[in-house]
DNA sequence: AACGTTCTTGTAAACGATTACATAAGGATC
DNA sequence: GATCCTTATGTAATCGTTTACAAGAACGTT
């Protein structure tokens, strides 16, 4: 376990300056000889740069923050992965900060990065405050922000369509023949639940379709144990014959209500859910989902913030993803087959 | 958007040395004027300390990596969600990387380390080769083994019981009176997968109930796809009355094909799963599973590494968490109640 | 009044790299 | 062979902190 070394040590035993050895191992130009003596010496302190030293001098850290809201979340997990795919690649650290949906902690958050420990940082705010902006506003380095902001905040921003992606649910379900869609959402005072309600309202007017309070419902929550109480909330009150929910989580919860009240899906009730997580896949029957694109969205993010750190004046730039309908065993195939 | 400030600028300011300011801003003593005047300059030009030069003068970056090998699981979701709470509790920053399972790329991973990004390392690996070994006895800053480690290999370090897990699994299906008790497990030449095996082994000579090839499976991964085709396996060449899986992911599987075999959980057969995740509540029915104190590893893993930063030469510690069986709705109650 | 404490504050040297600049040496050109 | 250009290397400054040390100031003690 070698303790340490330092370019004065390679220096010496190679006999020659600091700043040849810098530069050799740096790759720029050096006679053969040095090149040579340097290289023996590295490898014979087993020397290794300190990352600390390089970032002071250079003023790059070569590490990205992401800030999810809710690691509990399969939709944030996989979005979370794909960022550390792209920055890893392109020889950036992910710095992971699960700062709850709490605003607070989220400005505590940027407060320290403005200590300068990463370059970058990629967040997805579940809530979006007046408080959260200011402080997006007084950071100093470059931000990409996952998920709408409001009109006339302006960063390099990566948002999903999820109205039209509840377009393509409902539209799915109206094929089928379906008459009494519901919806369960998440919170309202959330950027994605508000999307999505709008979403729903729409898609619903757009078929002509009622709008009673009686087929909504509101999680208090993401989450499948909010789910399970929306859901048993909304099948005590009315008889949908299809679900739309706001999320994979809500949708599993949904099934498993439906499931202990006897209700078949997709026969009697066909259920739809949002994200298009793994736990769609997972869930029997498999869950027909929205695909909102976080798998594209979080590359697309990642990828704006390096470039952004390469091309620091470059226009700010949004990037809308189109959602698509991955359809499974929860919602029947169309009854009257498109001619 | 205050560009930026050095201790130069609010020293200036306030007409005192930098060392007055590092010393106000660190509560070092100093007298009321001088207190003051630093106070006011440092607010007045939104000055924050970088945590770079920080770093390099003291020794310390305060961040904490982590690698794990698959971001898939949700086990290790739940883990990093664990590690990430304990860390910045303690003032750390948790640096992610999800190195697959492939043990060339925890290597260069921890190559990287030795540039000194970071304090301190906690790593889970699936494998554990010689080089991976020789690689981590190699690393300048501490780290700490979530899993086992060979023998007389010595790191601070944090595993669970599996086999101890497998035995209440396999216990409680006997006491439920099943007799035919199978196993799905993962690939046998990963830590966890070895240790499973072992424990199935064990528990089923313990209860004195034949060990036969037909009731054993081997899922190519920990994964949901690599379980349905175990599963299929099993299920074509046996007809097991009881199923324990290695992994909450397998037993979903599991119970995939059950479903689609026609096969009633937990009724015709149970399942009992491990890791006691998220998913094992989510299913339906939900799954009984073992609890391998996947947090309560993560958050003793954690305190193990800070303990270690603290005070360095501390003897190596090794912690075992002790299983725990969670019942659901897969197996049935037991059929004769301990007396 | 001289001296020893204690308390503040400033000066300057680190930490370990990168890099602008200077200098020396080697070739090319005429 | 003198001049110029190119290339290789060394010297030293710099990034922004922390902190050991020194120097003064203030104050109490005898």
């Amino acid at each position: 376990m070698t303790k340490k070394s330092t370019l004065v040590l390679v220096a010496e035993r190679a006999g020659v300056s600091i700043a040849s050895v810098s530069r050799v191992l740096n790759g720029l130009p050096a006679s053969d000889g040095v090149t040579e003596r340097v290289r023996e010496a590295a490898t014979a302190l087993g020397y290794v740069p300190s990352a600390t030293a390089r970032s002071l001098k250079v003023g790059k850290t070569m590490q990205i923050a992401l800030a999810v809201a809710d690691v509990g979340n399969p939709v944030y997990v996989a979005m979370m992965h794909e960022v550390s795919r792209v920055v890893t690649e392109a020889g950036y650290r992910l710095v992971l900060s699960s700062t709850g949906s709490d605003p607070s902690d989220q400005i505590d958050f940027l407060a320290g990065l403005n200590r300068g420990f990463a370059d970058g940082l990629i967040m997805s705010p579940l809530r979006v405050t007046d408080e959260l902006v200011a402080a997006l506003q007084e950071t100093r380095v470059p931000v990409v922000i996952i998920g709408s902001l409001p009109a006339g905040v302006e960063f390099d921003n990566v948002r999903a369509d999820s109205a039209k992606g509840i377009g393509l649910a409902v539209k799915h379900l109206v094929k089928a023949g379906r008459e009494r869609i519901a919806f369960i959402n998440g919170p309202v005072d959330t950027v994605p639940g508000a999307a999505r309600l709008a979403g729903y309202v729409r898609a619903m007017t757009k078929h002509g379709m009622p709008l009673v309070a009686d087929m909504q419902a509101s999680a208090d929550d993401f989450t499948y144990r909010a789910g399970l109480v929306a859901a048993r909330e909304l099948f005590s009150q009315s008889t949908p014959d299809a679900v739309v929910c706001a999320n994979d989580l809500l949708a599993v919860a949904a099934m498993k209500e439906l499931s202990t009240r006897g209700i078949r899906v997709p026969e009697q009730v066909a259920v739809i859910g949002m994200d298009d997580t793994d736990i769609a896949e997972l869930a029997n029957p498999s869950i027909t989902s929205v695909d909102l694109g976080s798998v594209k969205r979080a590359r697309a993010a990642a990828k704006l913030l390096i470039r952004r750190l390469e091309t620091p004046d470059a226009p700010v730039e949004q990037v809308v993803i189109k959602p698509s309908l991955t359809v499974r065993e929860s919602t029947p195939a169309a009854q009257n087959p498109t001619p």
